[in-house]
DNA sequence: AGTTAAACCTGGTTGC
DNA sequence: TGCAACCAGGTTTAAC
């Protein structure tokens, strides 16, 4: 579900609310992808920094209870935190009291309010770590591709890592080698802007056309964060609100209906086990 | 090494 | 109406 836009949109609207407030009381549901990694009782006290985002991660940095100073915005994984995935149908609130629902898995309890991961499938997680290298949060982060809005990813750099692969790029961008946060619906829509069809090899790409593909991943996610997201059925933010940014959509979810900018019908093929949509008269190999 | 399938889980929609 | 089959925003792990 949550794409780097909705997890990014959760972030902005999570961070001032927890930053400098303590957690009262960890309660988890049903389990979800990844265990803790800690006695939920363990956390009680812990004092909360501003949440940050990596890819699709969320990171909330944590302090022991009691020192006074504020907590420092470490790198995500770098210090003692918990980092947060939102998987296929996950969604942050700070909910108003209120009885626990039946796919509320974990809810912590802070002295700013309830924050509640409500997630059907439980394909989410929230791992505990204190810090220490080489553990769980260590090993989901490492090897993660470079941020799509990161200035030191230059058309150059995102060419030769095209140049590097022999894979279809829709897969490419899928896998978040290249770079990270563009999931299906994103790296579909990203790909049709470009006019570049999904199952081109990353290598055939030229240097034109790679910085082609950065253009419109970045102006696709940039949109869809200003438009708070996509919302297919679960996700909402945490005020509770739904997306707005599938109504922009060019191609995703069009099968069969004309092309948007060339009236070519719009097809639909299974890619790297997803649903891949694109337009077979104005996308090229 | 690099690419592809299977797995995790629930619920909504589609089709017979 | 009932039920089976298929589909869904992600990512790890095991298998060719």
């Amino acid at each position: 579900m949550p794409e780097l836009p909705e997890v990014e949109v959760t972030r902005a609207a999570l961070a001032p609310t927890l930053a400098g407030a303590s957690v009262l009381l960890l309660r988890l549901g049903k389990p979800l992808r990844w265990p803790l990694g800690c006695p939920p009782q363990a956390l009680a006290g812990w004092r909360l920094g501003a949440m940050q985002r990596r890819a699709k991660y969320l990171w909330l940095p944590m302090a022991p209870p009691g020192s006074a100073d504020a907590v420092d915005a470490t790198v995500p994984g770098a210090g003692p935190g918990l980092l947060w995935h939102l998987g296929m149908s996950g969604a942050l609130q700070i909910a108003p009291d209120g009885p626990t629902g039946a796919h509320d898995h974990v809810e912590l309890h802070t002295t700013a309010g309830l924050l509640r991961l409500t997630d059907p499938r439980r394909f989410g997680a929230v791992v505990w770590t204190d810090g220490t290298p080489g553990g769980a949060v260590d090993r989901l982060l490492a090897g993660l591709g470079p941020e799509p809005f990161d200035a030191a990813l230059t058309p150059q750099r995102f060419h030769a890592a095209l140049a590097a692969k022999r894979t279809p790029v829709k897969a490419a961008l899928l896998a978040g080698d290249l770079v990270v946060g563009a999931g299906n619906i994103y790296a579909c829509e990203a790909l049709f802007i470009a006019g570049i069809h999904p199952a081109t090899p990353c290598r055939r790409l030229g240097p034109a056309r790679a910085q082609r593909l950065l253009a419109a991943v970045r102006q696709v996610l940039g949109a869809a964060i200003a438009a708070g997201g996509s919302t297919l059925r679960d996700y909402r933010d945490p005020h509770g609100s739904a997306g707005a940014y599938q109504a922009q959509r060019l191609v995703y979810d069009r099968e069969g209906l004309p092309c948007t900018r060339c009236g070519t019908t719009v097809r639909r093929r299974v890619m790297a086990q997803r649903s891949t949509y694109f337009c077979p008269g104005c996308q090229h190999g």
